[in-house]
DNA sequence: GGGTATTTGTCCGTATGTATT
DNA sequence: AAATACATACGGACAAATACC
C-alpha cells in the first residue's frame, strides 16, 4: 500500500498494455468503467491515465474513450554520407529507396541577423548578414522534418547568387555554391541531441500540445577544403519516428536497403 | 478565450520562464499564491504547473515550492572514431580531456540466449549463446550511461576467453579480441534512437518516474575485415544530459575540446 | 440536419496526507 | 511542535467532441 492508488492503476493498466493483453488499437474500459472496476473516483482514475498519456502509451479522444496507440514505423537515415556532395539529393533517394514518396515546399528564404548560435558555428560576428533557407519536408504526405540552412553573405558576394532567389536548386546548394565561386565542402559535423518541440513544431509535425514527444535537433556544420565554415543546417525531427545510422570504416558490404529493419 | 484558463496559465508562466523574467533555480509563486493571482482553484492553478512539469521547465519539491529547472551542462560524445580502436578507451579520454571524472562499475558477464534483437545484429540464431557483458558509467559520479556488449560464443571458442571473465578488459575488448584470435574490427555502424526510459533505467538515472525525460539508445553494431558481425553494443543515455557529434570527411583542425562548447 | 446518449475535458470545492523548514 | 507547500483523493457540475438514431 505504499504507492498511491493512481499510480497503482497506471501501473496495472501498463502491464495489460505490456504483456499483450489490450492490443494496440485496442480501446481501455472507459473512465465510468474504471472507477467500478477500482474502486476509486473519476479523477483518480483520470490521474492514472495521465500517466500512460505522458509517455505515450495510450491516446484519449473525447466523445470516444481512451485506446492503445498503434506505433508509426520508424523512419531510418544515415547521418554519414559522402562530405563532397551535397546530403538532400541523397536523403531524397533515401527515401525513395524505401518506397516512400519525398515532397518539400519551396525554401523561404530571408536575410537575417545572425544569432548568437547561428554566429558562433559559422565563426562570423554576431549580427553579421547570412542567407537563410527554410524548408518543410514531408514524406508520403505526412510532415517528417524542417530544415534551416545558413550560409554566410561571403558566399553571395563570392557568386552564389542563387542562394538569395526563393526557388528550389535542383542540383543542390552544396554543388551549386562549388560551381559558382569554387568552395567546395570537404567535411561536416553533425551535432544530435533532443529537446521539447517548441509551438511551431507541435504545430507542424501535429504533436500533442503538452510537449511530451521531444524532436531531434541536428546541427550541421560543413566545412570547405580550407577548414572554413561555409554552411549551418539545422534539421529538427520528431524523436518518435525516426532513427539515425552512422557508418564508421570502410563502406558496408550490405546493401543500405537491409537497415531499414534494423535497430 | 478560446484556450482553457490552465493553458492560458501555464503559457504565461512559460512566458515568463523563456524570457528570463523568473532565472533558472527561482522559485514560482506559490500555489495559494497563483490562485490569488490569477483568480482560479487550486486545481486549475496545478493543472497548468503540471503542463510546464512534463517537458521538465520546472520542477516541484514537495515542502518547498515550484523551482525553475536548473539545466546541467550537456555532455558531448563523439561517436566516429577510429573503427580499429576499441572506443571504450576513447570514451574515457574524451570525457578526461574535458576535466570530468569518468567511472564505471565492474562488468556483469552473463552467458545468455541470442533474443530477436540481438539474433538479428549479429546474424546468428535466435536462442543461441551470446555473452553479454553490462556496464554501468558514471561522470562525476553521477549516473551516465548503461551499456551492454553482446559478443558471439565464436569468438570465445577462437580464444577470446577473457570474455567470459567477470573482470574489466583493461586495453579494451576490441584489442584484446584481435589479439586473443585474430578477429579485428574494421568497422561499425551505429543507429540512434530515442525513447521512453523502462523501470531499470528510472531507477539508474534517477528520472522522473513519469517516464516524460527519453533516453538515447544506440545499437553499435561491429564489423571485421571479413564483413562478420563480431559485437552488438547497446548504450543508453538520458536524453536531458547528452549529445552526440558526428564527423564525416577529413579529420577536423580544430581540437575537439572546442567541441563542449558547441551545439 | 437535429437530438440524444456516451465519453473525455475543464473547473470548482474540500479534506487529508506527506515532506520540508 | 508548528507552519508552509505540494501530493493525493474525493465529490460534483458543466462543456466539448463524437457516435448513433
Amino acid at each position: 500500500m505504499n504507492d498511491p492508488k493512481y499510480r497503482q492503476i497506471a501501473d496495472d493498466l501498463r502491464g495489460k498494455i505490456e504483456s499483450g493483453e489490450l492490443e494496440p488499437g485496442a480501446q481501455l474500459p472507459t473512465e465510468t468503467e474504471l472507477m467500478d472496476q477500482y474502486e476509486v473516483s473519476r479523477n483518480t482514475i483520470r490521474d492514472a491515465i495521465k500517466m500512460l498519456i505522458t509517455p505515450g502509451l495510450v491516446e484519449a479522444r473525447a466523445g470516444q474513450g481512451t485506446f492503445v496507440t498503434e506505433q508509426h514505423s520508424p523512419f531510418v537515415s544515415t547521418l554519414t554520407g559522402n562530405p563532397r556532395t551535397g546530403e538532400t539529393k541523397v536523403y531524397i533517394d533515401e527515401v525513395q529507396r524505401k518506397g516512400r514518396e519525398y515532397s518539400q515546399t519551396e525554401p523561404t528564404v530571408e536575410i537575417q541577423r545572425a544569432t548568437p548560435n547561428v554566429a558562433e558555428a559559422l565563426r562570423i560576428r554576431e549580427g553579421a548578414s547570412v542567407v537563410s533557407r527554410h524548408y518543410q519536408r514531408f514524406i508520403d504526405g505526412t510532415p517528417w522534418s524542417l530544415q534551416t540552412s545558413f550560409y554566410p553573405m561571403s558566399l553571395v558576394r563570392k557568386g552564389a547568387e542563387r542562394l538569395i532567389e526563393p526557388d528550389d536548386i535542383e542540383e543542390g546548394a552544396v554543388e551549386y555554391v562549388g560551381q559558382a565561386c569554387g568552395i567546395k565542402q570537404a567535411r561536416y559535423r553533425d551535432s544530435v541531441a533532443v529537446r521539447a518541440p517548441d509551438e511551431n513544431e507541435i504545430a507542424f509535425f501535429k504533436l500533442p500540445a503538452d510537449g511530451r514527444i521531444s524532436v531531434f535537433e541536428i546541427y550541421r556544420t560543413a566545412f570547405d577544403e580550407d577548414d572554413h565554415r561555409i554552411r549551418l543546417t539545422i534539421t529538427v525531427y520528431p524523436a518518435d519516428r525516426n532513427r539515425f545510422i552512422i557508418n564508421v570504416g570502410d563502406a558496408p558490404a550490405t546493401p543500405p536497403t537491409s537497415d531499414s529493419e534494423e535497430r
